[in-house]
DNA sequence: TTGTAAGCGTTATCAA
DNA sequence: TTGATAACGCTTACAA
């Protein structure tokens, strides 16, 4: 079967290419008879316009490009599900670009993006792509996009943000009111924003109830499960064990619990654990998890419709939105060992 | 800043576009001094070649579309995250098409493809989501794909498979050697070849070990975490109740080990459960999750290169490779309570 | 080795 | 209301 192009259905309809284009674009400037009789064409043949040609010649892709670390962290999972439903919704189609946190796997979405293979992107990555000119007016340099997860160095974009300190100092001052004072940290890789606005909020919190820092609960992790692994083991060899552990996700988390219970400590009567995102496995983990709440699904939505807004025209001057976190307690908290 | 096109290059570098475009595409065709100016003109404008333009004129994307149900069961977001992979490796980008299990959403997916928004799918779905023609060759009408996880009734595409009857009798085989007889299954939704070859492997064990089948201990679930959770308060509720819950995928034996532990049993010495996945958060729950496990990774890569190969060009004879699975065993199966 | 020009499949402008 | 035609940005056959 040779592929059904516009000009068969404008033989077939006994109408110009012009007309069949009207008839699938703008049905209302088409007399009546005449459309149905294109219409009837279409139908018959199967007829899908091309959307090579008709990107071309549109200038759109329908195309929103999601340049994101790790699709197989279930918080990012989440995040790309309620995108993929926004942008379904408005007629757009999500194109996938899991960087494995590489500059490189970044750099080359991005240039896909500069090329035109979409017309924007969702940006959650803090390394900044972009070759800027300073004598150039920056935002004409950028491509459409929001960025949201890990903040961009930029100003004049579109942001979707959490505030990491002050949810981070919640957490810990939490975990203080419960009569902890050796809190560990397992934090995410330092080169991310969200892992030094979490580490801000802990060290405030601290400092603020007079408790000492103590450099050795600090341990830098990278968002896995196999990182709260080894930070956890790392914790139980210090003489001075710590009594709480915050991880700044919920992978690391139950990486944590793994590990301690593996070790016969009890949670949280011995060792209390909090996480942070609020993925779905950290309510079914034993003890269930304590942990920081984001709200993935409204992350997602915002900066898609955030996104669509700008490319349906919209000039309205940027803005950034923050969401709101919650401390949601579940079983793996407690108040400190005597 | 006005975007810049191929015209400004050959203007730039005081060429012809065929010039510019050849010294792009096929480098060794341009003589060194004329390539070197068209690089400096292109290193120096920044220029990327528009993919519409490319796309139309190549007839090709340089996109594959993936079709699947849901991407947040870590099953399927590891298996996007080795798609995604092989696929950057060799040049294409990846559409996600997630639909949440919706025959409009699948269609919709499809019809992109047909339109020429891809290249080529993956379908990792059973429902036909084609009008085929019979008076026509079959392949004629489908575009380049290959199918995976749920069978596609459909002969003579690429297939990706596993033995699902087989793989799920070495589970109730498994169990059957410990000495349970009271084996329930908890199945995926039954309009799908998955749980229907896994309950057919179910079955077979059974009635090969003359285990009397019981229809009250098989109970329809849809792969998610509360399906498994409501199952096994059904199965609770049985004055006979099973001794061993066969899940027929990680994430509902998961929402079992819960149901079980609020309810005081202990696992595996009062009621073993076995999964099917093998994903990442079996290993981390308590108990450890006996389960099969299926190479996702394989599946992804296999997937991927047979769509590619097409895509380059192959017509040898579509295939189904068959891809192995292996059985588990973890700490939540034991023997049969006396 | 390079340039000219056709053409990929649409949509949109303009004229009829 | 419809048709003829140019144009979108690129690659490639053919000619020079």
């Amino acid at each position: 079967m040779a592929k059904v192009g516009i000009k068969d259905i404008a033989r077939i309809a006994n109408v110009s290419l012009a007309t069949v284009s009207r008839t699938l674009r703008t049905p209302d400037l088409v007399q009546e008879a005449t459309r149905q009789r294109v219409l009837d064409a279409v139908a018959e043949s199967g007829y899908k316009p091309n959307r090579m040609g008709m990107n071309l010649r549109t200038q759109r892709t329908g195309n929103i490009m999601v340049i994101i670390p790790d699709i197989t962290n279930p918080f990012n999972a989440d995040l790309i599900r309620s995108i993929e439903e926004t942008a379904s919704n408005n007629g757009y189609a999500v194109l996938l670009g899991d960087t494995q946190s590489s500059p490189e796997r970044e750099q080359q979405y991005v240039d896909l993006v500069e090329a035109g293979q979409a017309d924007g992107m969702l940006y959650f990555s803090g390394r900044n792509p972009f070759n800027i000119n300073p004598d150039k007016p920056l935002l004409e340099q950028l491509p459409t996009m929001v960025n949201s997860n890990e903040e961009l160095d930029l100003d004049g974009i579109d942001k979707v943000l959490l505030d990491n300190a002050k949810a981070a100092s919640e957490a810990v001052q939490y975990l203080l009111d419960l009569g902890h004072t050796r809190i560990a940290a397992v934090t995410g890789p330092m080169n991310t924003k969200s892992a030094n606005g979490r580490l801000q909020g802990y060290r405030q919190a601290l400092q603020q109830a007079g408790v000492e820092i103590d450099d050795k609960l600090i341990i830098e992790g990278d968002y896995h499960i196999d990182a709260g692994v080894e930070a956890t083991e790392k914790l139980l060899r210090l003489k001075q064990r710590p009594t709480a552990i915050f991880c700044f996700n919920d992978d690391m988390a139950i990486g944590a619990i793994n590990v301690l219970q593996a070790n016969d400590y009890r949670i949280p009567e011995d060792i209390s654990v909090i996480g942070f995102d609020d993925i779905l496995y950290s309510t079914y983990v034993r003890p269930a998890l304590t942990t920081v709440s984001q709200p993935v699904q409204e992350i997602g939505r915002l900066c898609t419709e955030k996104l669509i807004a700008r490319l349906r025209g919209s000039h309205d001057e940027p803005t950034t939105t923050y969401v709101s976190h919650k401390l949601v307690v579940r079983d793996s908290t407690g108040p400190a060992p005597k």
